[in-house]
DNA sequence: TCCTTAACCTACCAATCGGTAAGTTGTCAA
DNA sequence: TTGACAACTTACCGATTGGTAGGTTAAGGA
């Protein structure tokens, strides 16, 4: 790797995996858009199935990360929560890479046999649970009520996260605009609504 | 067309393009599963793009049908959005194959040049906007906040029906099925707690 | 100076892709 | 009986895919 850092790779083999999915970004283009021929690609990561790997456990890595640096930071268990969700929705709708991907992920992991993929986020969701048990109120609700809950609020954020581009065909820059800035106001509401007692 | 019909070939190419993805599913892998060359769904539909069209054009027919057909039947305005709504989830659950299309279809619709796949949502999502602004106390909300607060709900039915491989994945049939189980409650709760006054 | 190693390269491969060309087959109306 | 047409078929095509084989080049330690 001369030029370019293994970030900077991963940077483009993420973007091109998000825009194009993983039967879509050939790892030609990936490598094309580095200065570096596709064997360069094959020399370090050994197969394109390895490549994406790589990338999905950078996501899986950061992700959680950035979970658990927000969340310690408060200390009223909804306001963390709270704080969490609104500045994810926010990074993500900045830049949309990484939920481009990992809905991706949800569609094609069926059909492609990967061990690494199928279970990266079950301890960024088992930590997002055990944080919705420790608001009041849902201290004894049943396991599957407060998953439930919380994967409608994640689809809510992520569902609009991806649809950027399509919405924008199909109303315009100018009202998509006017969408994010009430996203963040109507999820608090839905968020206060379902959450707090 | 031979032994089946045309809505048996769209069924088959639906079916096809939701797991697979329009780059991931040839021509050929559908005209397998038809008993058909590749050429034969070529002779029918001059080319890929154009079949896949056609399963979009029937999608987006099916989803406008079903919705104007459940919204006729009650007065209550938050009853019919609700009913619709639970309706969608429980046959998009049993049936995922649209949700995955049109999922994957707004992460894809910015890269292929599709004119028809872009705007066929926009009349249905505008027959919902309308109809929450019936529901008392959204009367005279501003559209934006209508817009997303809809938005949110069918992100957060959305995302959980094509999660379901991978939920599926991490915490095993059993726990899924509780998953499910607890799904119309959950989101009758938010739906309630948002949109009612 | 020599040797190893990492980081690349060119050249090639079989398989698959969407699509074209040119038939073949069966049905049905004139 | 014939002719037209729809529904297919086989036989191709060039382009692209992921991957292999076998170099070349430069840096750095012994």
């Amino acid at each position: 790797m001369a030029g370019q850092t293994r970030e900077q790779l991963l940077d483009v083999a993420e973007r091109l995996f998000a825009e194009r999915g993983f039967y879509g970004a050939s790892i030609a283009a990936i490598a094309d858009e580095l200065g570096l021929t596709k064997q360069a690609l094959l020399h370090h990561y050994g197969s394109k199935e390895k490549l994406y790997g790589a990338v999905l456990q950078r996501i899986s890595e950061y992700v959680e990360e950035h979970l658990v640096s927000t969340v310690t930071s408060s200390s009223d268990t909804f306001q963390q929560l709270e704080a969490y969700l609104l500045t994810m929705a926010t990074s993500s709708l900045e830049s949309p890479a990484r939920s481009q991907l990992l809905m991706r992920e949800l569609l094609d992991n069926k059909r492609r046999a990967d061990t690494v993929g199928t279970w990266y986020l079950r301890s960024y969701l088992d930590t997002l649970v055990e944080l919705v048990r420790k608001i009041p109120g849902w201290t004894d609700a049943p396991q599957e009520d407060i998953f439930i809950t919380l994967y409608q609020l994640l689809g809510a954020i992520n569902y609009f996260v991806v649809s950027q581009p399509t919405l924008q065909g199909i109303y315009g820059q100018k009202s998509v605009h006017q969408f994010r800035l009430a996203f963040a106001a109507q999820f608090s509401r839905i968020l206060r609504s379902s959450l707090q007692v």
